[in-house]
Formats: C-alpha cells, sequence, structure tokens
DNA sequence: AGTTAATTTGGACGAACGTTCGTATATATA
DNA sequence: TATATATACGAACGTTCGTCCAAATTAACT
C-alpha cells in the first residue's frame, strides 16, 4: 500500500482526469442551475452541453441530488471568492460592511452568473422541499446573516454604530436589499436595480452610523 | 340563437358546471404552485388531488402555460382581496402605505398560501424563462411597486412625506422587506420574519416621515 | 322524445427524466 | 508485459410528463 494520496491528487493521472471533468461539468452546471433552476437542472441536458454522456454525468456525482449540492458548494466557493474575501481588505466593523455591499452587488451585477445568484432563487425554489439540499441552502444564507451580523456587533462596539441597533434587525434589512437587487435586475433589467439598491445600502447604515 | 348570455352564465348548467370545477381545480392548483413552484405544477398531480381525470384538467385550461396563468390570475385576485382592498380604509398617501405594509406582512403571514407568496417565488423561478408566463409575473410585480410608488408620491404631496424622497427608492425599500419576510420564514420557519419585517417597515417610513 | 352543445373520461402517444448495468478505454502499479 | 483501478460510454429500464383523440355523459333547447 504506497498510495497514500489524497483523491485530489493530480500525479494520478485518473484521478486528475476525473477531476478535471468534474470540474467542467459543476462550471456548466452551475450556469444552467442559474438559469433554470436547481430543480430544472437536468443531468440530461448537462450532459448535451460538456459533451458527454448522460450515464458519465450520473456517475461523477452519483445521484442528482449530490449533483446540486455541488452546485451549491461550488456557488458558495465563489461567492467566498468574490464577496467576502474581497471584503477583507476593510477593516472588521462597519467599513467592513460598506465594502461588503459594494462587493456584494458588484458580483450580482458582473455577469457570473448567467441568471443571477444562485442562492437567491435557490432559496425561493428549496424552500419547500425537505432534503439535504434545502438544508444546505438554508445553512449558507444563516452563515451569511450571521456574517453581517457579526460585523454589525464589530461596529457598534468600536463605537461607529448606535448600540441601540439590534444587529439580526439590520442585517435582516441589509440582506433583504441584495437579494431584491438581484430579483429586480432578473426580472425588470437594467441597472436600475443595482442603483436603487447601491443608495438603499447605503442609506441603510448611514441612519444606523454614529 | 336566443342563447346570448355570455359564457359565464350561471343559468345554463353546462357552463357552471365547467366553472364550478375550473374553480375547484384552481384552486388546488394554487396551493400545489404554492409549494412546488409554478413549474413543478404537474396537471397529472393536479388531477390526482382533485379527483378528476388527467385529461380533464388538461380539457379545462388548455395547457399547461395557461394553468400557469389561470394560477397566476388567482393569486393575483387573492392578494387583492387580502391586501389591497383593506388598504382602501386608510386613505390615499402615508397612512395608506402603513396600511397596506399590514395587510401584505399579515396576508403572507396568515397561512393564506401553503408555501408562501406564489408571486414571490413565481419571480424567482421564471426571471430566466421567456414566456407569457415570466410577463405576467413581470406585469404584476410592476403594478405593486408601481401602487407602493403612487402613494408615496400622494404622501409626499400632501406633506407627510419628505418632498426629497424619491418614490421608486422608496417602493424598492419597501418591497424588498416584504419579499424577504416572506423568503425568510419559508426558509426558517418561526415568527422572526414577520417581527423583523413589520420593525424594518415602520422604520423605514418613519424616516421619510415629516 | 330528439337534437345540439358543453363537459368529462379513458386510453394512448412521444418525449424527457433519473437511474442501472455491462463493457470498453485509459492510466497506474508490479 | 500483465494486473488492477478509475473513468467513460452506450443501451435500456421504469416513471412521469404534457398532449391528443374518440367516446361517453350531462344539460339545454326545439
Amino acid at each position: 500500500m504506497q498510495h497514500q494520496s489524497s483523491p485530489e491528487d493530480l500525479g494520478d493521472g485518473r484521478r486528475a482526469r476525473g477531476a478535471r471533468t468534474r470540474q467542467r461539468v459543476i462550471a456548466e452546471a452551475v450556469q444552467l442551475a442559474s438559469v433554470e433552476g436547481l430543480e430544472g437542472l437536468s443531468i440530461a441536458n448537462l450532459a448535451a452541453r460538456t459533451g458527454t454522456a448522460k450515464s458519465s454525468v450520473h456517475a461523477t456525482f452519483g445521484s442528482k441530488e449530490q449533483l446540486q449540492l455541488a452546485v451549491l458548494e461550488s456557488t458558495r466557493d465563489i461567492l467566498i471568492d468574490k464577496v467576502i474575501r474581497p471584503s477583507r481588505a476593510a477593516p472588521r466593523g462597519y467599513l467592513r460592511l460598506v465594502t461588503l455591499g459594494d462587493a456584494w452587488l458588484a458580483y450580482l451585477e458582473d455577469g457570473t452568473f448567467d441568471g443571477g445568484c444562485i442562492l437567491s432563487s435557490a432559496s425561493a425554489e428549496m424552500d419547500g422541499r425537505p432534503g439535504m439540499v434545502r438544508d444546505a441552502v438554508a445553512s449558507a444564507m444563516r452563515n451569511w446573516l450571521d456574517l453581517l451580523a457579526l460585523n454589525i456587533r464589530a461596529a457598534i462596539a468600536s463605537g461607529s454604530v448606535d448600540p441601540s441597533t439590534d444587529p439580526a434587525q439590520l442585517a435582516f434589512e441589509l440582506n433583504a436589499i441584495g437579494m431584491a437587487a438581484n430579483w429586480h435586475h432578473q426580472l425588470f433589467g437594467g441597472g436600475d436595480a443595482f442603483r436603487l439598491a447601491r443608495s438603499a445600502w447605503a442609506n441603510l447604515l448611514e441612519r444606523h452610523h454614529v
């Protein structure tokens, strides 16, 4: 038993090949799910777009549910990379809340997803269907709200936000703005959505600023 | 040709029967779509629940798309009956905005729909699929935003809202609160969603009050 | 009663879906 | 070179879907 390397070991050409196609399929699946929804995402359609056999896609993930979970995980990674990570340039607290708004709305606007934020649409799509996918969506959204609330508390602690502010309340309102921006943009198009959302985000933070 | 009565004429027992079953099917379809989504709504499932033949459901509406449109129309009627109509008790302007918030959040909370507001979920579900259903959703949402903006303008005209307020901006923010409440409630459950939303609605209006 | 019209029904169609299976093709190990 | 393993493939399964059609049922009118 010399083979102690992990499954992601690129030294093994077979596993490397598998990981490569898996990434290729997921990348397409993310875009497809963004437009068609997590449930509308079909293994057959996905196979046709990636030029592989339907059974290959299925074998790669095991089941449609696990494919959906993989898409969600990838979405989460993208969100961390495009929103959370750049926000760390600003110090925790008020300034990071400002930066999070900038990064989030920029990410919603920049066409990362053809059909808008997957987490946002998945929330509405899966909220009535019990299962692991729904749990994953709820967990991701809970983390996001917690992150907002954490920075609000930090801002209160550092004296830049009114201490009478309820962190959960403000987090709810900030999140509502972003989700509405995504929804407004997808449904009506144009640039109004993000102009309105940026203004709302700034006004809301300013209202609690001291 | 004595039969000049309209198709909705209840005098004709045949048409009456048709209208009755149509209503019965739509009532079930609305609940089903609320949980499964407008696309997840299936004629087969709907027929099984109403105890009729699959072909009967199809014949009644003509196509799945027209069934979806019928569900949307029914949703719109319910929304008018439960939100718009009671709000007319208050005079147009600031007070009606307050009342609209009360009625809207009460309607989202009271279990009218098993799976939450259909318009809200349909917005997220259909925003990437061109067609009549998407257009109907966009139209209904546009009307709703316009209604909010109209009352904001009236409130400005009557001097109860700061004239520097942008009606479209405030309408966007008010709508975001309600949609977030519905989303939050469906995903996390509990009563937090509506407590947060009512507080947000009141705070937001008060901020523009003069 | 008999004719006409509206509604309901059962049966069948093709298409798409997720899934399973046996097999072929690469790659790594010995 | 031979053996083991990871990956990819094609074909088929059973199910569900929307749709269509001819026949049956129900009601209205002459």
